[in-house]
RNA sequence: GCCCAGAUGGCGGAAUUGGUAGACGCGCUGGAUUCAAAAUCCAGUUCUGGCAACAGAGUGUGGGUUCGAUUCCCACUCUGGGCACCA
């Protein structure tokens, strides 16, 4: 009797692969459903035991609903674009599509092995040009569109050229660059063609500006924030600059509110939602102008507390605020330019991180209160933003901690104007408060008096209500080589889309790296190099990471569609996806994006949906469990853990492969690397050299990584699968240690002895199953069902358990039991399943079999065993007939010698009988 | 600083609506089998005291609500994640 899992593995892979087992169509009749993976990007190390976690869930929801008789849309593709492999071919010239097709081929082996039931047919990849000629083609549309507040949606662009040559752009409501001009259809049919387009670039959805960027002149690249450290590059330490740059960008700040709003109908976690509205950041509040004193000019101020308006005794705006030159006096003007150039020689993280250190100048300039008429001193500070609102305050340090600590720092006046409040320590940023010595706003509350505040405000004509939002255009533009290109190129500079049915390909360069002039790699091609090559010259920008995986979930349903994007039809029929499984770390990046495109998409009619992703999970991290030795100082000697205290000692990390249950194979320590082949070791009293743990992010350098291949070697998938399962909740960060393995890897082996003889032959029984045998059934049944609505993986797999414990103590090997048990394990372990399923006499996969349904009779019983309680405290058992009445069961109880002992002639005060739960005693 | 999660035996975790805390698995201890080991099987395993029956304590800490709290409320500590001079 053998669990020869390798081989049974191997067997269902291939057949599953030849027979098409999971290649899924439309089908009318049937219900579908969609179960999506974040698809990976294939990178070089291969899989680790961490990646496919979230893979595996979702694979056994899917087997799940197919089961359930769901037509299951379950397919898998690449992110193939990504810095790695540009950086590997920088290095060493190769083209990236080599290193990527590599990397793809072993990723696919590895998936395949774990036992997953994609639907290959579709599989997709973002730097294959038929798809990213659909990338293109939605830039197209961005290109093409501008979003309209009225209608508040997208419209084509041709629309507005329309109303622009009918009545200018008076009428016009749509989110557009800030300096566009007010103009007359007179004018704009006045202009050249150039002068046109230069207008409408203004409105569309892709639009080109000038955005400052961290440049790096020595790598001749644009850094990310994070890449630069102290003004300079991470890598190789060159100095970076601030350098304007012609790039595309996406108005994704069109569809901030509808982003926000839609958030409210996704079955997403709250951590996430709560991101994403964080990020979008909407506030409601008012536009003041606050007049300048013996100037023309007006500062214009973003606040969301105008009912504190009586409060302001200063005013604060950016270091790069645009009027700081106008308004500056002589007398510190010199100061003043000093302070802005110390502000911009600090990076961004240095002025984030010096919040204890309060820096300002006074301006020289006084603003004029709108409503008193005062005269407030004008300071320029760097807590205040200039990409944020309008780059302005009026700082009330009465209500804003931020404003008071600038008004304590630099002796400024704190004006109180809250009722009953205390602010010599600290400012009141209570929103309940009452406002007091504030003319027209005394004696409200604070959300009345804003709303009183900005009527007020608009009747006299300085300000507006104004709702603002945190979040900013995405930029669009890479100076990359491995990603899509634009389909665009330009004449005179103004851009041009090429025509509809062509789709740019990335051209062959000399090297992956800038011209010298700081173009990017893409201006190395020469005009032969193109497939298309019209104007002046192509774009030489790509497109981002995340340009195609915004919408990789429509390509599934249509993967090689030649003439769309996808077909409506297959778009409706498929929808929405209705499990979304993968990390939380693309909370706002990825999943924001998406839903962008989505919302875009669904404006022109091309999907009948709004939102991408229905429900989403997001798996925890898998954590690795390195160890440790502890060589003393100086020495190569190692000191056994419990012992390490004695000494001076480092600790180093060893490799896990070396170490069982903590303690290390000294000899195969030896022989790991050179430097240990003399190591001596103290031991501890058993004569062991046991290790330290700890549990840390899993990676090669900390030798703590586990493939997933040496186990499926040992163990086999089915197992891997299962134990992962069992590791705990889903989405928990949790440590992975293969010491349990061995008990999933034992339920399997110890169902294969349930079903077999000594000689592995098949042994069933046909006998009609006893009323114990379907009661244990059908309980597994329904936690197994339970379990899987709610997504609680775990806790299947110990149900699945409890049941085989109990059909092995009641030695069951009964037909019409062990039918329906090896379909409850089917999605967790489909090849001992299927194998399983295959001696049962089918001939058709387990994957199309009928989930069991849950029979409540066979769990209904008559008696209850009610655990007796005293003040809370349960004492000890009895077993009740359900029929009897609570007057019998209390006089029962309370006649019970045990009863009479704890109550000790007490008298009860009280006695509380659930029905088949509990029976509490109070006394 | 703000927001969101979380904290349960030696370990991973379970307890779905407030109703027997510790399911299931690992590990550990003892036993059977074996020449021996592996594998397998059986029993025990929250802590403290006790041979045991049993008693007491116990779900991060301190309070509260309740007949009854891991679960609800308040305050706090710690851990993880996210955002951050956001007006």
């Amino acid at each position: 009797m053998k669990y020869n899992f390798l081989e049974i593995e191997k067997k269902w892979q291939s057949k599953w692969r030849s027979e098409n087992t999971y290649s899924v169509s439309e089908d009318p009749k049937k219900k579908k459903f969609y179960v999506l993976d974040m698809f990976p990007y294939p990178s070089g190390a291969g899989l680790h035991v961490g990646h496919p976690l979230g893979y595996i869930a979702s694979d056994i929801y899917a087997r799940y609903k197919r089961l359930k008789g769901f037509n299951v849309l379950h397919p898998m593709g690449y992110d193939s674009f990504g810095l790695p492999a540009e950086q590997y071919a920088i290095e060493t010239g190769q083209h990236p599509n080599i290193t990527t097709n590599n990397n793809i081929a072993r990723y696919r082996e590895q998936l395949d092995k774990i036992g997953f039931s994609f639907d290959w047919n579709r599989e997709i990849r973002t730097s294959d040009p038929l798809y990213y000629k659909w990338t293109q083609w939605i830039f197209k549309q961005l290109f093409s569109s501008y979003y309209c507040n009225i209608d508040d949606k997208a419209l084509p662009i041709s629309e507005l050229i329309t109303e622009f040559e009918r009545n200018g752009n008076g009428m016009v409501k749509a989110p557009c660059d800030e300096n566009t001009p007010v103009f007359t259809a007179k004018e704009w049919n006045a202009w050249d063609k150039e002068q046109q387009q230069a207008m409408l670039l203004k409105y569309r959805l892709a639009y080109l500006s000038e955005t400052w960027v961290n440049w790096c002149p020595e790598l001749g690249t644009v850094l990310a924030n994070d890449e630069v450290k102290d003004g300079y590059s991470e890598r190789g330490g060159f100095p970076v600059e601030q350098k304007k740059m012609k790039q595309w960008s996406l108005r994704i700040t069109a569809y901030a509110n509808r982003l926000l709003q839609g958030l409210d109908h996704l079955d997403w976690s709250n951590s996430i939602k709560e991101m994403q509205k964080n990020w979008i950041g909407k506030s409601e509040g008012a536009l003041i102008d606050f007049k300048i004193k013996g100037k023309k000019d007006k500062i214009q101020i973003f606040t969301t507390r105008p009912d504190t308006i009586y409060g302001v005794s200063f005013m604060v705006i950016a270091p790069e605020h645009k009027l700081i030159n106008k308004i500056t006096d002589l007398k510190h003007k010199d100061e003043v330019k000093k302070y802005c150039k110390s502000v911009s020689l600090k990076s961004e993280r240095e002025r984030q991180s010096n919040i204890k250190n309060i820096t300002g100048v006074f301006s020289g300039a006084y603003a004029i209160h709108p409503f008193t008429g005062k005269e407030i001193p004008v300071w320029i500070a760097d807590y205040v933003l200039a990409s944020y609102g309008t780059g302005a305050v009026m700082a009330v340090p009465c209500g804003d901690q931020r404003d008071w600590l600038f008004a304590k720092k630099f002796n400024l006046k704190i004006p109180n104007i809250f009722k009953d409040a205390d602010v010599s320590q600290s400012a009141n940023e209570n929103k309940e408060s009452i406002i007091t010595n504030s003319d027209f706003l005394t004696d409200l509350n604070c959300s009345v008096a804003i709303k009183q505040a900005i009527n007020h405000i608009q009747k006299m004509d300085v300000g507006k209500r104004k709702i603002n939002y945190r979040i900013r255009d995405a930029i669009f533009s890479r100076q990359r080589y491995w990603g899509e290109p634009f389909p665009v190129f330009y004449k005179n500079g103004t851009p041009f889309l090429i025509k509809e049915n062509e789709c740019v390909e990335l051209p062959l360069v000399d090297k992956y790296l800038p011209t010298k002039k700081g173009e990017p790699p893409l201006a190395r091609a020469r005009k032969r190099d193109w497939n298309i090559f019209e104007g002046d010259n192509m774009e030489y920008n790509t497109m981002p990471g995340w340009a195609g995986s915004s919408w990789y979930f429509l390509r599934f349903m249509d993967p090689k569609n030649n003439t769309q994007l996808v077909s409506k039809g297959k778009a409706k029929y498929w929808g929405q996806v209705d499990l979304y499984v993968g990390g939380a770390e693309h909370a706002v990046g990825h999943l924001l994006y998406s839903r962008f495109w989505t919302h875009f998409l669904y404006d022109l009619g091309y999907i009948d949906f709004e939102e991408p992703f229905k429900k989403l999970i997001n798996q925890g991290m898998i954590l690795g469990r390195s160890n440790f030795v502890y060589r003393i100082l100086n020495t190569n000697k190692f000191v056994t853990f419990e012992k390490k205290e004695e000494y001076k000692t480092v600790k180093i990390h060893v490799d896990i492969e070396l170490v069982d249950n903590d303690i290390l194979d000294v000899d195969k320590f030896k022989n790991w690397r050179s430097e240990f082949a003399n190591a001596e070791f103290i031991l501890n009293k058993n004569n062991n050299y046991l290790c330290g743990f700890e549990v840390e992010k899993m990676s090669k350098s900390k030798y703590n990584t586990q493939a997933p291949d040496d186990l499926i070697e040992r163990f086999g998938s089915d197992t891997l699968r299962m134990y992962e399962m069992f590791l705990g909740p889903l989405e928990q960060f949790k440590p992975w240690d293969t010491k349990g393995i061995n008990g999933v890897h034992n339920f399997l082996k110890k169902f294969w002895k349930l079903t077999h003889a000594e000689d592995n032959k098949f042994i069933i029984s046909d006998e009609k199953p006893s009323k114990k045998e379907y009661r244990s059934l059908h309980q597994c049944i329904k936690k197994v069902t339970d379990d899987l609505e709610r997504f609680s993986f775990n806790t299947v797999v110990s149900n699945l358990m409890i049941c085989l414990n109990e059909l092995i103590s009641l030695n069951c090997n009964k037909r019409e039991i062990i039918h329906d048990f090896v379909i409850l394990l089917s999605p967790y372990a489909p090849h001992i399943s299927e194998e399983i399923w295959a001696s049962l006499g089918y001939r058709d996969s387990i994957s199309f079999a009928n989930w069991p349904n849950f029979i409540a009779d066979y769990l209904e019983d008559n008696t209850t065993t009610y655990p007796i309680s005293f003040n809370g405290k349960v004492r000890f058992t009895l077993n009740f007939d359900n029929s009897k009445s609570k007057k019998d069961i209390e006089n029962t109880v309370m006649s019970h010698p045990k009863t009479i002992a704890y109550l000790d002639n007490k008298n009860v005060k009280k006695m509380i009988i659930v029905p088949k739960k509990i029976i509490n005693i109070v006394f």
